[in-house]
DNA sequence: GGGAGGAATGAAAGCGCTGTCAATCGACAG
DNA sequence: CTGTCGATTGACAGCGCTTTCATTCCTCCC
């Protein structure tokens, strides 16, 4: 067979029998062809199976239609409603995400915007508050709107949405307190930054209670799953038989230690309190339903989008306020013992 | 402040004192430059914060280092290895994967296909081997490599690794079956196609054994989840009490229906025993172990890019075989009663 | 009836880069 | 000393599209 090239807009055009800039019009701007010629090219279109070079499109245009997306994981069911969220603002305006995993890693990071800066996107929505130099200089002189989400700044890049990670470790800790609690472990991964706020916040809602934290901290530097909380609550229990609550830096950690919990035969809630943070979707289904500090990932993902939008759009109508606070709210369920409902939103603030 | 606009080639060529070709060739083959036009013009690049214009480069270039990747899901852990595995390949080979979530929709299929094909991509890695019709057209017209994984199917459009759901199904059940049970009840999901032929493969079995499914299958249109793992067997268990094992189309069904069982006090294994599918990291950390059918989802991400790879660097080289059956294992763990291994690996085998 | 105004189409230039080919220079063999 | 070859560098054209800007042809209204 003969090489077969794709079709062009040229080869449309002569297909059709118009010049290029007609058929340029069909795609982009119908309302101002004429309705035979434009069916004349519709229907050159179809038998070439054309379909317009996005690059060469945006070369020409530069609106690149791009918005780039850098999330920390996507093994952890946290970031999937958050770019599910991002994903139904965009794509349905036309802008496509070009997503990028970054493992945890900082160098990961600044390699993803350098990839991604060279697609000319229009905008960048990056998770967490805790760039490299590196990145926000690249960031700074590529002159786009910047959001960084999930985590709260008081040096922002450009736009931030997101919440206080150690206000809600705080919170969760006091929560637990109340309770009754005083030996409350805590099971983190050092690989997250908005993990170690949280366990920030453990810390120094622990000191402001007065209570010890001697041999209640265990934490991984590996990524975290199910598998992992078990082993990291095992090691709290030798070191502190006595624990009586558990604090996770996430759902997944959480699970884990309510599996290490029946493999010893200890009884959730009634010997162990076991408390996850982001409230994915098995903490509602586990045995016993699993209390956890609820965070607004489809919100934080859609203003992120929809600001991103507006300053596409307006060319340059800045949102305002550009930093927001989603906070979070702290969801009762049996393995803190009870259903008894205790929110304690903080409130979404302009800050 | 001045209109910023992002530094060009030119701008370095400029900054530089030499041609722009001098500039493009200190980026893409330094080994053609002398070494001291090429210091000046890295100094420059520095400077200047320069980065390529991709857009602009695979334009002229004609190679865009770009392949197109299509995952139906990414709430479900299922796609998260997979993609791990075809990035850990790519990327390092300068190749860029665009990844669009198509939601087990074929039309958010057909439209992502060509959003992708917009960007010419040069090669495309597909989930599944059932795209419609105008999918299989628009992606052979567009003349470009193109596999499909994680299913078999005797009509490729190009490249296929997977494995063959039906009879991973029919293994399940004939696994069940040895152990003693005869009252199989099958919890499914029927949005994706792949657990639809486990499914098939399910009835084929019982079939095959002479026995009964009456009342024994649950699905749900929705995606599954833990949650719905739990409603379905409920259901099932309301119209067969007597039933004594559960294989279902994935992990998170599985799970939730041993969650199930514990909220009503039904013992796994003894009372009924579970088989999930995929082996999902949890089914190590659960209580019991869940047993499942282990599929091979890294092999296959990086045979589909390892290949994709191949082609476009050997401009045209296929790859033998063009279609790979990696079948599946059988992992005997606490939930269908004990560790007892009990491998049933299907050969993998050259179609 | 003639000019203003608008709608439809096309010509030409250029987005930022790379491929190709030509030009230059020095080294080196004969 | 001359022709040849390889190593560097640059000029030029063009990838496929969109953005002006110009042109043509109507329609409408004073």
């Amino acid at each position: 067979m003969s090489v077969k090239r794709r079709a062009t807009l040229n080869d449309v055009a002569e297909h059709a029998g118009v010049s290029p800039v007609t058929v340029s019009r069909v795609i982009r701007r119908p309302h101002m062809v004429s309705p035979e010629l434009k069916t004349r090219v519709e229907a050159a279109i179809a038998t070439l199976n054309y379909i317009p070079n996005h690059l060469a499109s945006a070369l020409a245009s530069t609106r690149t239609h791009i918005v780039g997306v850098i999330v920390p994981s996507l093994t952890n069911g946290v970031f999937d409603d958050y770019l599910d969220a991002i994903q139904d603002v965009l794509h349905p305006a036309g802008i496509q995400t070009l997503v990028l995993n970054v493992r945890y890693s900082e160098a990961e990071e600044e390699q993803a915007i350098a990839t991604l800066l060279g697609y000319h996107p229009e905008a960048m929505i990056l998770a967490g508050v805790d760039q490299t130099l590196r990145s926000r200089a690249m960031l700074r002189s590529a002159g786009l709107p910047v959001v960084q989400t999930m985590d709260v700044t008081d040096d922002p890049i450009d736009l931030n949405i997101g919440l206080d990670h150690s206000e809600a470790g705080y919170a969760a800790v006091r929560y637990l307190h109340r309770l009754g609690h005083s030996r409350i472990a805590h099971l983190t991964a050092r690989g997250d930054p908005r993990a170690r706020r949280r366990h920030a916040g453990y810390a120094r809602a622990m000191a402001d209670l007065g209570l010890s934290t001697e041999g209640l901290v265990a934490a991984t530097p590996a990524i975290s799953d199910i598998e992992g909380g078990g082993a990291l609550f095992r090691q709290v229990l030798e070191r502190v038989p006595a624990v009586s609550a558990v604090f996770t830096c996430n759902d997944d950690l959480a699970l884990g230690a309510i599996f290490e919990c029946q493999r010893q035969g200890i009884r959730v809630p009634q010997d162990v309190a076991v408390m996850g943070f982001n409230d994915l979707d098995f903490c509602v289904a586990s045995v016993p339903t699993l209390s956890s500090v609820s965070t607004e990932r489809r919100t934080m993902g859609t203003w992120a989008a929809a600001s991103v939008l507006e300053i596409i759009r307006g060319s340059g109508r800045r949102p305002t306020p550009a930093r927001v606070n989603v906070g979070f709210s702290i969801l009762a369920r049996a393995s803190t013992g009870g259903m008894r409902a205790e929110p304690e939103p903080s409130q979404a603030q302009e800050a």
